[in-house]
DNA sequence: ATCATGCTTATTGGATCCAATAGCGGTCGG
DNA sequence: CCGACCGCTATTGGATCCAATAAGCATGAT
């Protein structure tokens, strides 16, 4: 990988796991040589984290860390629910593709298996992953909307703010079995909606479905890109 | 103001103006010459623009503009349809604090005043501009979601993007007329279905607001940070 | 004759250097 | 003793230079 993107990355990181602590400032000097580049990729990624909103500008002299503050994450959630309730409105207003509902298809099989054998392994936690991602993208680009696609793409940089920000808990896989088996079922519900053109019913499952972690009430690490 | 503002700025105009057509590719050597600055500004405007969404790589070797097509318009619309209707929800979902309620009126009364008289004068575009601006912005500000105000600074950079989004005819004032005050009358009845703890109503509201110039037909210009 | 491969060149990304600026501290005067 | 002013320094923004890379073109081989 490129410097430029290593420094992206590196300090999203530092940020999300609190190394870097809410108001740091941050000095594009040391921080390169932490990292072991010179101030032009970190310069270019500050630029790009103040967009992400991750870091904010303290007056005329530098950045500063913006920590993950809980209302941050509750925050990102919602929006991230309004905006895929549109995208599944949007998609449930149109009859359906006949490619379209083979790929949603396709996409619930993958679910289906995970959950058929009734309990979860370790590995399976990854496979939702995918499957869980790949079901999220696809409702978002069938609606064929750029700023959906545009707004989300941002607020996925935000902590929690992407569909992979699931109440994850490693050591409890039988509470994890009911989250995401549940998870599994709106989806299947959603697809439901959309495919009889239930436009209003498809939001409302998807803004229940985004919202869902909030009210699991615990919120755990999951892998922020 | 400084020249990476300025490069920035520019280039924001001459994306919207049409001058950089719709897929033409944007160099950064002749941009840097046309501006008169070195290629280092250019280079950061560049990333900037690219987290607006107003240019896309093009793979590894420079960037293209994305000139505002419709379907970009009206997707930029929805989405802040959605994202200002949430807003909306949040607010009326707890009881208004007195001095939220205070804001709404003394906001309201600005838009009032400038309808009473029956008629639109020229300056009155102007006013109710700004009438409007505010009016979404507190209600933006009210909601105290961070995430949404986020997602809507970004928005706002798309072209008609923004709250300043109206179907503006300067030469047709009474049409005009019948339409913002339209849109005044839907920042009414949204105040009292906040003001009445209607959640459900406010955010059914506030969208319906957000999507009537997609219903007037027209789009014509406004004013773009 | 056409396709593949290698060379040339244009263009972006990174590093270093220089200038402008703001913040901070010290000193001097009231 | 306190406050204001001046100068120093730390830090960011801009310019230029250098390296890496990919695209385009030409040439040769099959």
């Amino acid at each position: 990988m490129k410097p430029g993107q290593r420094v992206v990355v590196a300090l999203r990181k530092m940020i999300a796991s609190g190394e870097l602590a809410d108001g740091e400032r941050i000095a594009e000097i040391p921080t390169a040589e932490r990292l072991g580049v010179s101030r032009m990729p970190v310069r270019t990624a500050l630029r790009t984290l103040e967009q992400e909103g991750l870091v904010a500008r303290i007056g005329a002299r530098g950045y500063a860390a913006r920590g993950p503050t809980i209302s941050q994450v509750t925050d990102a959630i919602e929006v991230r629910g309004v905006l895929e309730g549109l995208a599944a409105r949007i998609v449930a207003s149109s009859p359906p593709a006949p490619q379209l509902a083979q790929k949603l298809k396709d996409c619930l099989a993958q679910g289906e298996a995970l959950f058929a054998k009734g309990y979860l392994e370790e590995a399976d936690l990854e496979r939702f992953y995918t499957y869980n991602l790949a079901f999220h993208d696809l409702l978002v680009d069938a609606s064929n909307n750029s700023a959906i696609a545009y707004a989300l793409s941002r607020n996925n940089h935000l902590p929690f703010g992407s569909a992979a920000a699931l109440a994850l808990d490693w050591d409890d896989l039988p509470a994890t079995y009911a989250h995401l088996s549940a998870a599994h079922r709106d989806h299947v519900a959603v697809c439901d909606a959309i495919l009889s053109g239930d436009a209003e019913e498809a939001e409302q499952l998807m803004r229940r479905h985004a919202r869902a972690p909030l009210a699991n009430g615990r919120l755990t690490h999951a892998p922020m890109l």
